[in-house]
DNA sequence: CGCTCGGCCTGTGCGC
DNA sequence: TGCGCACAGGCCGAGC
């Protein structure tokens, strides 16, 4: 579900509500979610412990855990985490409870139970692939024009499929792409090394700016996805094509479309870009 | 090595 | 109202 912005918005709006709190239980209602070690082993290792410090990387969450090891959070589609006071309601799609003094618990939710769960010392993070494959994000010193360009050097995918590809660029997913490629006016199925310079610069400039606005806007909530203290953010109603098939481009009035690309489905204006 | 595709899971909303 | 289908914000591994 979430994407950079979205698990950005949760470290910060769940860092002061967790940071010097004692994980005093942990009760894992669904087991397979816990991907290292195993669920027993996850449950005794985080139990006790004291959150020192909370991360993003990509869209992983870091937990420093005061015992030197890291408990690292994927939400992957439908994945929540966020804090709960005392007495709040039940989320019926709960699958990890991390109970923290005087009745307060931060939440693992997540319908579709896709998302991932591990515990791990700092010297063993690249038993998470994903995580220890990452490349450079948006809006970071390594994100430059010039990797940006030498990137899509030669690659016969489409400049849709690059951008997702998490390796390549860590923490773009399907929403930010599509919107991206909106504002740079390039459309999604284009091969990557087909883009001149300047429609590489003008993308470059895209995904930062995008990913920006996301994050200000406190990330994107179309069903599922909440910050770290349990609310919806509001950039669902800054989007210019994602989720918008068949009404008028803002532009220019032509329908957008919506079709599969890089296996995904993707939003463009047929008119806008090229 | 680069890339595409299917699979993982479950829920929701829509058309009939 | 009920049913079947399309679709879903991500990623991994198999296979070409």
């Amino acid at each position: 579900m979430p994407e950079m912005p979205e698990v950005e918005t949760i470290r910060r709006t769940l860092t002061d509500k967790v940071t010097g709190r004692r994980i005093e239980r942990v009760d894992i209602l669904l087991p397979r979610l816990i991907k290292w070690p195993g669920a027993e082993e996850f449950r005794a290792l985080v139990t006790g412990t004291t959150v020192e410090r909370l991360d993003r990387r990509g869209k992983y969450l870091l937990f420093r855990l005061d015992n030197g090891y890291i408990m690292v959070v994927h939400l992957r589609m439908t994945g929540r985490i966020y804090f709960v006071a005392t007495g709040a309601p039940q989320d019926r799609f709960t699958r990890v409870v991390f109970g923290l003094p005087g009745g307060d618990a931060l939440l693992y939710a997540d319908s579709r139970t896709l998302g991932t769960l591990y515990v791990l010392p700092e010297n063993e993070l690249w038993r998470i692939a994903g995580l220890a494959s990452l490349g450079p994000e948006p809006l970071s010193p390594e994100f430059t024009l010039q990797y940006f360009r030498d990137t899509l050097r030669d690659r016969k995918v489409t400049i849709k499929g690059l951008l997702l590809n998490q390796q390549l660029i860590g923490g773009l997913g399907n929403i930010y792409v599509d919107e991206a490629l909106a504002a740079a006016g390039v459309r999604p199925d284009r091969k990557a090394a087909s883009l001149t310079d300047e429609e590489a610069q003008r993308l470059y400039e895209a995904v930062n700016f995008v990913i920006a606005q996301g994050i200000e806007h406190g990330g994107t909530t179309f069903r599922d996805y909440r910050d770290g203290a349990g609310q919806a953010g509001s950039h669902q109603h800054h989007l210019r094509v994602y989720g918008r098939r068949n009404e008028a481009c803002e532009v220019c009035g032509t329908p957008i479309a919506r079709e599969e690309v890089a296996g995904r489905g993707t939003h463009y204006c047929p008119r806008c870009q090229h």
